[in-house]
DNA sequence: ACAGGTGTTTGACTCGGGTCGAACACCTCC
DNA sequence: GGAGGTGTTCGACCCGAGTCAAACACCTGT
């Protein structure tokens, strides 16, 4: 139809309208597995992230605006296994992607876990 | 003294009898890191050492009783990281070394995350 | 259309942890 | 003191996760 790029405004409710929105894919904590949790959990850089977003309201941080002591390739590697174990949500505003703690999810999948990770004092990652 | 083949009985109520029990070093929960704890748990072999070891009573398993699909070589080095996280505490009886599970004290520096790991399903490790 | 900014994907490399067999250490019972 | 059982240590191997640079994809200004 005519010379948009995306589907109709009324599908614009539901499904997402950028190509790229659409490969984002979320996981339910609620199905995640124990062995992924703790993998994703892990990993130093990857507890500085979900640190590092606990101090800040949700979806005001975008990817790349962490202090991290990887390279973007890497950083973005985190996100998505981050990501892969329901541990946040990410959105698409524009070309930045921003991201929520899915403190509430997380907690009620596996109680505890996140707190232990949030209550770790800053290393020098 | 007597007969006995150890130290004087004064000593043997703090010091370690035999060598072998001289070279079974603890670490208390309390200093142990995350990251260490994280790295312990996240395994499934040491998963499965964990929770076979929670359904019965305290030093009654040896390390060798065991079902593990793994080498008695790695299952030693499975135990080895459990007690050098404050996970479990070993105990040797003549040649065998019998295991308890530090519920309370890793609990306590680490609240829920033993409870996520007891709770996990058996899985075919 | 182009440029600049953000994030992902690809391919390749590295390194550490899991794994094993074999050798060793230790204990106990003949 | 040997034999047999339990557990650790050693040396070597292997595979996967973390890492990066480079290329790509996407968005938004001008």
């Amino acid at each position: 139809m005519s010379t948009d790029r995306g589907p109709a405004i009324a599908e614009t409710q539901t499904e997402p309208a950028t190509r790229r929105a659409r490969n984002l894919v979320h996981n339910d904590p609620a199905g995640v597995a124990l062995q992924d949790a703790l993998d994703a959990v892990a990993d130093p850089v990857r507890r500085s992230i979900l640190r590092e977003l606990s101090t800040e309201p949700d979806f005001t941080r975008a990817c790349g605006t962490f202090h991290l002591p990887v390279s973007k390739a890497t950083a973005s590697h985190h996100f998505a296994v981050l990501r892969a174990a329901g541990l946040l949500e990410q959105v698409d505003q524009g070309p930045r992607r921003f991201n929520r703690l899915r403190r509430a999810e997380f907690d009620a999948r596996f109680p505890g876990l996140l707190a232990l990770v949030l209550a770790e004092p800053d290393g020098p990652v």
